[in-house]
Formats: structure tokens, sequence, C-alpha cells
RNA sequence: GGACCUUUAGCUCAGUUGGUUAGAGCGUUUCCUUGACAUGGAAAAGGUCACUGGUUCGAGUCCAGUAAGGUCCACCA
């Protein structure tokens, strides 16, 4: 067997077993009626994204619950791809091609889709060989794409079904346009923030009045030109006398608008009065509906004003314009004052710019499912964790608007609607819509508008397998695999992507089966948000956002898993802390050179299961640590246990990492030392050691899969060929059977005497301490102690020996004028009496006393309290009462230890 | 305007259904290169659990309110 190194090396170990981890096909996910199916459909990235510490947490913690699942049991299947991302992917190949002074238009819709092509083949998917160096064990025969040949295919499928089932129209609407990507937005897609800006009061002459004006105020004066009419409420008396009069448009080509009456309008804000814009403000559109007011649409789809703006704005940018505007209402006497203001604006995800309310043909989708979708979380079939994010679902559903599905774009999935050439398109008797097409295409033309990305991501969890295709599905194992067990992403797309595949799943799958049948998945985990130490999202443009790739170069892959997944507390933000990165690293490297330790401590038994290891335990000669390790050992499986099934992975780690470093490292190796020493209790404590480490790998694999794997192998835990996840976890109680098997049960009050041995051992050091002597390992101690206490002491005294750096430990009936503490085991002293410094040991002698003395007052006050005594469970008085003994027992010898100072 | 989250040691965070003297990691101080590990070991210092009330025998934990910070939703020009 290779001999274990000093320090642990990650880069060489990630390579070397991911590589045959691949080579050995270990990832994939295979039908297996024997076994429970596990699966999990990645969230895909972006085909244009990079790994980011958000994915490497989502990532992580996906591959946390496939490689668990895995070692429980079940046959796991990750599925991994990547998303289109119409936008964001157009817009980079764009820039690409800005750099050769070229647009899209100058390649035409075709030859730029082949550009998208050629970009995604090259750059495309970088994050999926990222994830592996993270470790993520996918099944990468499986990775999909949004764009490739048969998910388009079930893209366009759907869009034909949902459009045959009624939920797809086609209408002129009020929509979230970006100026900059020249596309409609999903309300989703539209971020509201602050804006400051200035508020323009602007008065509005009657005409049949001349020196009577209405006064608006408006942020947005370069739309006076657009401008229909001014609004007031009808029944506000200021106005009563002016409506169905008529008022000068100020500036902007010359006309004349009526003052018009409609309840929308808030008689507080303001004047009172509106100016009305249809083309340009939602309420306005509303109003003019209602009112028959025509659309007069003053800007391009770029920004800038047209020519419906007058001669003094064609062709101005909107913001520019807007100042001009006011300097021509101002030259028109129209201005009559400005104020600074801020209000809320809403911009573009993309392209970060304000976008604009803007009248275009688009396609719309009323949702399907939306009651049922919301009864899937309400009544529990799909659970959310933290569950407190079921309650924005819920209320996102309850107010729910259609969605706006068409894309003014050229990359992503062309709307499957022909229109017959020459005729009127707003008729739908001439439209054509199928997948495949028109059988006579020369009469037709196709839709130019692709589907919002987020159209084709909706399908996810079932078009990755096969959907609709009988064939295709019982190859990808949609059966056995679908619903997928677990969905781990961030709150922040709960509308976008979670709630919108629980429709379509609902929808689509299955029809007429039972809603657990058809739901997409049955948990869902939210990660939090990482941020900087400022508690700043990290972000691109911030660049506070450290690469992935270097903190793995740093400390090692399982470093950053374990790292991270520590700092992460469910549902929380998390702050992002390399310190704890690097305490990732040194737990490896803690995790190597313990089972290195293991290594050279002798020749491993065999190893090779569970039942081998145990049939190595000596039950008659276990002692107390013994007994406690393996008490301990069983208590956290047990406590991994429940953190999975609370999704509550940081403690998981933490509770790994306590019980490994704490009570395995600090204490057990320790005392194992001693044990090993003599011939008749090596083996046993070698096997307990073999025992302790075979579990702990098992545990932590999940979290860091690549240090488990060598060290599976090193210490020989698995047959050759074969990897830990081929092997079984089992849990407590399974364990505690085996050991029963084996004759062994544990020892409560040898478990209990181990805790009095460590306080002991640790109060020992502190008076070698106190003293200057925490380095001498010669140190005499008496000990004076009750026959009980003192086995306790003698069965172990070769260990503590060892452990508190002493030469000897001896018993005595009384002790004079020596430094002592009183612990657990009997009051001990430090033999050095001729030198000790009388007046410091009694200050510290003294200080002890006070503080129990305030501690013995405290619980005497609780048990003296009558409705204490009579209300609180007898348990909790018992304890009480005992606390109370065992505190007067050490005041009293505390006392005596100080009056034997003088 | 509505909903939600957070506030515990210098820093980042745990603290399960209320019950001994509130914990961990990092950082700090002192000591230690003893044959697993200095990416380590030992000891120690460090907290009015944001604030105010309430419920209770008992509150970091439950309730109400206040303050500060954050997130999401919402068509007031």
């Amino acid at each position: 067997m290779p001999e274990i190194t000093k320090s642990y090396e990650a880069r060489d170990v990630e390579q070397k077993w991911y590589a045959a981890w691949l080579e050995a096909k270990a990832f994939r996910g295979e039908v297996d009626p024997s076994r429970a199916p596990y699966s999990i459909v990645i969230p895909p990235p972006n085909v244009t994204g990079v790994l980011t510490m958000g994915h490497v947490l989502n990532n992580t913690i996906q591959d946390i619950l496939i490689r668990r699942a895995r070692l429980e049991g079940c046959s796991t299947m990750w599925l991994p791809g990547t998303d289109h991302a119409g936008i964001a992917t157009q817009t980079v190949v764009e820039r690409e091609l800005r750099k050769q002074k070229k647009t899209r238009h100058d390649f035409g819709r075709e030859k730029f889709v082949e550009k998208v092509w050629e970009w995604r083949h090259e750059k495309g998917g970088i994050i999926l060989e990222q994830l592996r160096r993270l470790g993520a064990s996918c099944d990468w025969d499986r990775t999909a794409f949004t764009m490739d040949p048969g998910y388009s295919k079930r893209v366009l499928h759907v869009f034909v079904e949902l459009f045959k089932r009624g939920y797809i129209y086609r209408g002129k609407r009020m929509v979230n346009w970006c100026p900059v990507s020249l596309t409609a937005l999903s309300d989703e897609e539209v971020i509201m923030k602050p804006v400051n800006g200035t508020l323009y009061r602007v008065r509005y002459e009657l005409v049949d009045q001349p020196g009577r004006f209405i006064e608006v105020k408006t942020t947005r004066p370069e739309t006076i030109p657009g401008d229909v009419a001014i609004a007031v409420h009808p029944d506000d008396p200021r106005y009563a006398d002016v409506i169905g009069k008529k008022v000068r448009r100020p500036i902007g080509p010359a006309a004349e608008i009526p003052i018009i009456a409609d309840t929308a309008v808030d008689k507080e804000f303001g004047s009172g009065a509106l100016k009305i814009t249809p083309a340009h403000d939602k309420v306005d559109y509303e109003i003019g509906l209602r009112h028959k007011l025509p659309v007069i649409d003053v800007l391009k789809p770029n920004g800038v004003l047209n020519e419906l703006a007058g001669p003094e704005l064609d062709g101005v940018e909107r913001f520019a314009g807007r100042k001009q505007a006011a300097e021509l209402l101002k030259a028109a006497g129209a201005l009559v004052d400005e104020e600074a203001y801020s209000n809320n604006v809403g911009f573009s995800e993309r392209a970060d710019v304000p976008i604009e309310p803007r009248l275009t043909e688009q396609w719309w989708l009323r949702y399907p499912k939306i009651e049922e979708a919301k009864a899937a979380v309400r009544d529990g079939h799909i659970r959310f964790h933290p569950e407190r994010w079921s309650k924005v679902y819920l209320h996102w559903l309850e107010n729910i608007q259609d969605w706006c599905i068409s894309r003014q774009l050229w990359w992503g999935h062309r709307i499957p609607v022909w229109y017959r050439k020459g005729g009127d398109r707003s008729d739908p008797q001439n439209w054509h819509v199928s997948v495949d097409g028109p059988a006579d295409p020369q009469n037709w033309e196709q839709e130019e508008d692709v589907l919002d990305t987020w159209a084709s991501s909706w399908l996810w969890p079932f078009a990755t397998m096969g959907w609709p295709d009988e064939a295709e599905m019982k190859q990808a194992g949609f059966d056995y695999f679908y619903p997928t067990s677990t969905l781990v992403t961030g709150p922040d797309i709960i509308f976008f992507w979670v709630a919108r595949m629980i429709m379509a799943g609902l929808e689509f799958v299955r029809p007429g089966e039972p809603i657990e049948r058809r739901i997409p998945f049955r948990d869902v985990y939210f990660t939090g948000i990482i941020r900087d130490q400022q508690g700043r999202k990290m972000s691109k443009s911030l660049g506070n956002s450290p690469d992935p790739l270097d903190l793995i170069a740093k400390y090692g892959a399982d470093g950053l898993r374990f790292g991270i997944i520590s700092i992460a507390p469910q549902g929380q933000d998390i702050r992002f802390n390399e310190d704890r990165i690097e305490g990732g690293k040194n737990f490896c490297n803690k995790l190597w050179n313990a089972c290195r330790f293991r290594q050279m401590s002798g020749e491993a038994g065999d190893n090779s299961s569970l039942a081998t290891i145990m049939a190595r335990l000596e039950p008659a000669k276990f002692d107390a640590d013994d007994h406690a390790i393996l008490d301990r050992l069983f208590a956290t499986t047990r406590e991994v246990d429940r953190c999975f099934s609370a999704f509550e992975f940081s403690a998981a780690v933490q509770a790994l990492y306590s019980f490994f470093w704490n009570d395995f490292c600090d204490w057990y190796v320790e005392v194992s030392k001693a044990k090993m020493q003599a011939a008749d209790t090596k083996a046993n404590c070698l096997a307990i050691q073999d025992l302790v480490l075979r579990q702990t790998l098992l545990l932590l694999h999940p979290f860091i899969p690549f240090i488990t794997e060598e060290l599976w192998s090193l210490l020989g835990y698995g047959a050759p060929g074969t990897f830990i996840q081929d092997a079984r976890l089992d849990n407590a109680s399974q364990l505690a059977t085996s050991s029963h098997a084996r004759g062994l049960v544990l020892d409560r009050s040898q478990i209990e005497a181990v805790e009095s041995l460590k306080v002991f051992m640790s109060q020992a050091r502190a008076l070698k301490a106190e003293h200057n002597l925490a380095s001498r390992r010669d140190v005499k101690f008496f000990v004076t102690a009750t026959d009980a206490q003192w086995a306790t002491l003698e069965t172990n005294l070769a260990k503590a020996l060892r452990m508190a750096g002493a030469a000897e430990i001896t018993r005595r009936t009384s002790v004079e004028g020596a430094p002592a503490v009183v612990t657990p085991l009997g009051t001990l002293y430090l033999d050095l009496a001729s030198t000790v410094d009388v007046a410091a040991e009694k200050v510290r002698l003294k200080k002890e006393l006070d503080q129990i003395t305030k501690h013995i007052a405290g619980t005497e006050a609780r048990l003296g309290n009558e409705a204490f005594v009579s209300k609180a469970p007898p348990a909790v008085i018992e304890g009480a009462r005992k606390q109370l003994a065992e505190q007067q027992a050490k005041r009293t010898e505390l006392e005596r230890l100080l009056q034997s100072l003088g």
C-alpha cells in the first residue's frame, strides 16, 4: 500500500480521481427498479457564464445531495446543461462583432445566428468544465442545452400546444421596452430603482380662455408632444368648470387637446391634473382607451425622439430631449418651476437602462394551472426550504399577470407561427401554427420574434428527459427519475423559473394523474446570496468576487467546498470570508494526517467491509475512551442524518468538524498513543480507529469527495477498481446493531468517566500553565480522592500521565501547602510546595471561590423559589439539586485549600 | 404603501420543542518544533444576547412595540 505523504496535495489527487470517475462512468444515472431513484436537474447556467461563488455554493450543495444519496443506496442522476440565455448571449456576440466595427445587421439573421453557434462551440459552456474542477458528479452524457435540436423541438411543441389550448394570444399592448436591446421584456425583467430627477411644473393654456392655465407636474417633459389630453378627477371642484374644454399643447406640433375626467387621477398628487400620453405610459394608455384618444408615439425604438416630437426635438436622444424640452417650455413661458424629485423608474435587468413603456404587437401567455401550482406548495406536495419562501411564491401567483413571451431578438427559439404572405397579420385566419411549419412555405413568412429564454427553461425538468417522445423518455428513464427529488436554486428566480416550472410540469406531464406525479420536484432548497466583507452582493462590475478557480488552486476543491458550506447557514445570505476557505483546507490536512498516523501506527487489518472491521473489535478490552469514541461516532452519524433531512448542511459540517477534530484527533488519537504501546490493547485500538475513520470518510465524502476517495483507497477500505461511492453508509442504528452482534454494549458510566477525565486533564494542564510549567513533562501531582474517583483515575493512569505531561500522579490522604485545583476526580495538587508563591495561589483560589459562591447563590435562589419547586418538571428540579450538591462540595474543598495556605 | 429577513465575543456565525455557568472558527495573549499534522498542540483573555415592555417558577429562545441594516413586491404623474 502506498505511503501517505506528510502533507496533502490536492491538485494531483483531484485530477487523478476525477479522471478515474469519468473513465468508470461512475456518475451515470441508471434505471434500477431495485433501488430508489434520486435525481436533480441543474439550474442551467448561461452558456456565456463562468463559474462564480454563487455557482460554487449552489452546485456544491447539489453534489452533496447526490453523493449522499449514492452512499445511501439510491440510483442517482444529476443532469447538467446550459441555457442559451437569449439577450445575454446575443449581446456577447454582438460585442465581439462591434470590435470588427460590425453589427448583426451586417450579417443578416441567418449568418448572425451561425456566428452565435460558432461562438458557443468555441467558448460557450466553459462553466461545465469548471464544474468538473469543483468535483460535480453530473451525468455528463446527459448534458443538455436549451437550443439543442431535440430540446428546441419540445419548446416549439409546447408553444403549439398552449396555443391550441387557448393560453397563447397575440396582441397590441403596452410592454416594457428596452431601448438598448431593442426588445420587449417581461415584468420580471424590469428592476425598479429610485432615480434622482426633476419634477417639472408645466402650464397648459385654455383655448377659449386665454390667460387661464391648467398646471400639471411631470418628470418627462419630452413626451409632451405626445400629449393627447389633460385628465382631472371628475369630483375635483377645482376643475369642474373646465372639463370638456380644450388646452393648447405647449411644445411640439401645435394642437388643441381636451380636458377629460377620469377616476384614475389622484386629486391629492401635484395639482390634481395629469397629462395624458397614451404612447408612453401604461396608465395613460388605459385612460386613452377609455376615452378613445389617439396614440402619438414620439420615440423611436432606440429611445431617440422622432419627427412627431417636432422639429426641435426630432433626432434627439431621450434624456437630452428631456432637458431640451424643458428649455423649450421655458421659452414658451409654459414652465412654471422645477424641483428636485426622486421617483422609482423601471430599468432593464440586462442593459441597466430605463425601460420605455411601448405599444407593440407581442405574443402573450395566460399561465396554465395557476391554482394547482398554488396548491402544490400550499398542500406540501412541493416543500420549500426555508419554508418562508412559499409566501413569496404564493403572493406572486395571487397577483400573476400574463407573460409577454416574444422577444425581438435573433438568438432563441423562433416562434412557430407563419403568416400568409400579404395577409393581415392581426387576423388569425392568416396564421399557421405548428412545429414543422406549413406544407407550402413559399406562401408564408415566419414570425420574426423568438421566445423569451424562460419560455424554454421552464420545461427543463422534463424536456431534458425526452418528453414528449415515448421512446426518448424511455431511454432517459423519465418514468423512473421524474419528478426529480430536489431543486437547488436561489430565491431570486422563484418567479422566473421555479414557479413557471411547476406550472409547466402540472400542465404537461402525465395528464390526468395525481398532482404528486406531475410536479417537477418534491423539495426546493433556496441558497443564500454570497456577499463580500462589506455585505455587498458579489458582482462582476464591482470586481469583488474572487475567482473560484483561484481558490481551488489555493485551497483545493475540497477545501473550497468544505469552507463555503461551513459559512452557508440555511436560507441566510452568506458573508464571504476567505479565512473559512482556508479552514476547509486545514481540515482536509487534518484528516489527511490522522489517516497518515493510522497508517504509521501499524499494519492495516482487514478493512474491506464494516463487518470485517467489526469482527476485529475486542469488546472485553474496551476501556472508557473506546466506549466514548464509538458513542460519539454513533451520535455524530445520527446528527448528520438529521441535518440532511432538515437540509442543514452547515450544521452537518460543524458536527463532523468538531467530532473529528476534537473528539477523535485531540482526544482519542492522543489517548491511543499510550494504548498502542501495549501489545495487549493495540489491535483493538487500531480496529476502533479503522471503524471511526471508515465511517468518518463516508460521512464526509459528499462534502469533500476527492480526499475521502484518496484516503478510502489508501487505507484499504475498498477493493481495487471500486470507489467509495460503491460502499453503503450505515446509519446510527445499523451501526449499533452491528456492534451488538459483536457483543459490544456501550457503557454509559464509562462514557461519563471520560467526560470527567477530560475536565481533569484540562485542569491539570491549566494548573501547570499557571505555574509556568506548561512545557515540563516531569511534573509530579498528588491527588486526594474518593475510592470511586481514584478507581477511574487509576485505570486510566498511563493515558492521564501522558496527556497531562506528568511523571506521576499519586494518591494521598492529605496534602498541605501545595497549589491545587478541585476536579471531578478529586483534588489535584502540584508537587511544588517549596517554590510556590503562596500569595498568588491564594488570590487564584479566592477568585475561584467567589465564582462558585455566586453560582451557589443562583442555584439556591432557584431551589428556594416555591413556584419553581412546585411548577418545574421533576427532572429539572432534580438536576438543580444535584448541581447544588456538587457546587457545595467544591466550595467546601476550596475553603479547606485556602485555609491550609494560612 | 405592503410582505419578509437580520441584529449574540474584535470579525464571521451556531445556539433544535423556553431549563445547569450562552458556544465554534478566525483574530488576540502566553507556552510548546514530544516520532500524524506549526495547515499543528496546550492554556487564557474576551459577551448587559440591539432597545423597551409583557407572558412564565424560569426568556438569547415566546409575544407586542421601538431602532438600525437588508431583501422582495407595488402603474402615483
